[in-house]
DNA sequence: GTATCTGCAAAACTTTTGCAGCTCG
DNA sequence: CGAGCTGCAAAAGTTTTGCAGATAC
């Protein structure tokens, strides 16, 4: 096992959460899948694959207090269950394309432009925050057809 | 009970939907709600309050068949259940802002900047719905504790 | 040593489905 | 009349929780 901590694992330290071999996992699983937004199903079924032993429970627990502190962000994308991923150490905004088809997600970064951001800030007070923003349609695969 | 069928009602006609008194009683309150974001749980309890009779089930039902016909947008926010809106008749793609420590959602009636629009064009061939954008980020009331 | 964390199983919630009977057109 | 719709109750799927034992610090 690794002895340097991470961006996460210290940012855990820091607020006095206990960092085990569980979390460890967890937050490997999501590092070597990037893109992919994992369900807490699949975090579960891939640290297993991989030998590490721990239960959905904990999955699910850990996810919510990574929630919190602002290390992974969780997404509501059409039916069935939330998708998880990382958020980058240093990361602007950026766009989940989401198909209303398929279901797949695309990621766009590019920064917001300048008058979009006005129009949200002016119009309710609202602050955007460094997650991403979800933009619905339909994908190029799923409209050729 | 009204004579007329309105948008909605003729709609479904055209499809060889049935104009039952459950699923004017579900436009009903969609119509009478159309900036509530309503859950399938509230529609229900709605509409028992004023003395309908019908089951949750016919309600889940009836959201699928009016999703897939376009005139309702689900909305996947935060926990919990998921959230409906009627679609308006003639609509313009508009913002959701939602609040990610209260989790209410504030509507925005802006046209897409256009810049913004080919850029996710472009991207990945992408082609934006008439449904919303979301956006998350804290509102005003959050921000001012 | 002890407050925190984990696994398991059960519970809680939301949504879908099977089926017998009812109703719109 | 007949295809389609409804209500009920049961099932399915996702997430949370209680608790006894284990573990990080």
């Amino acid at each position: 096992m690794k002895g340097e901590l991470l961006h996460a694992e210290r940012k855990l330290a820091e607020r006095e959460f206990r960092i085990t071999p569980q979390r460890r996992t967890i937050l490997k699983v999501l590092r070597s899948h990037q893109n992919r937004h994992l369900t807490a199903e699949q975090i579960y079924r891939i640290a297993r694959a991989q030998g590490f032993k721990l239960g959905l429970a904990t999955v699910y627990r850990t996810l919510m207090d990574l929630e919190r502190l602002g290390l992974v962000a969780r997404l509501e994308i059409g039916k069935g269950p939330a998708r998880y991923e990382l958020t980058p150490t240093h990361t602007q905004p950026h766009y989940h394309l989401v198909c209303l088809r398929c279901g797949r997600i695309f990621e766009v970064t590019a920064s917001i432009p300048e008058d979009f951001q006005k129009i949200i800030a002016q119009n309710q007070n609202f602050a955007i925050s460094d997650r991403s923003i979800e933009v619905f349609g339909y994908c190029e695969a799923c409209r050729s057809k």
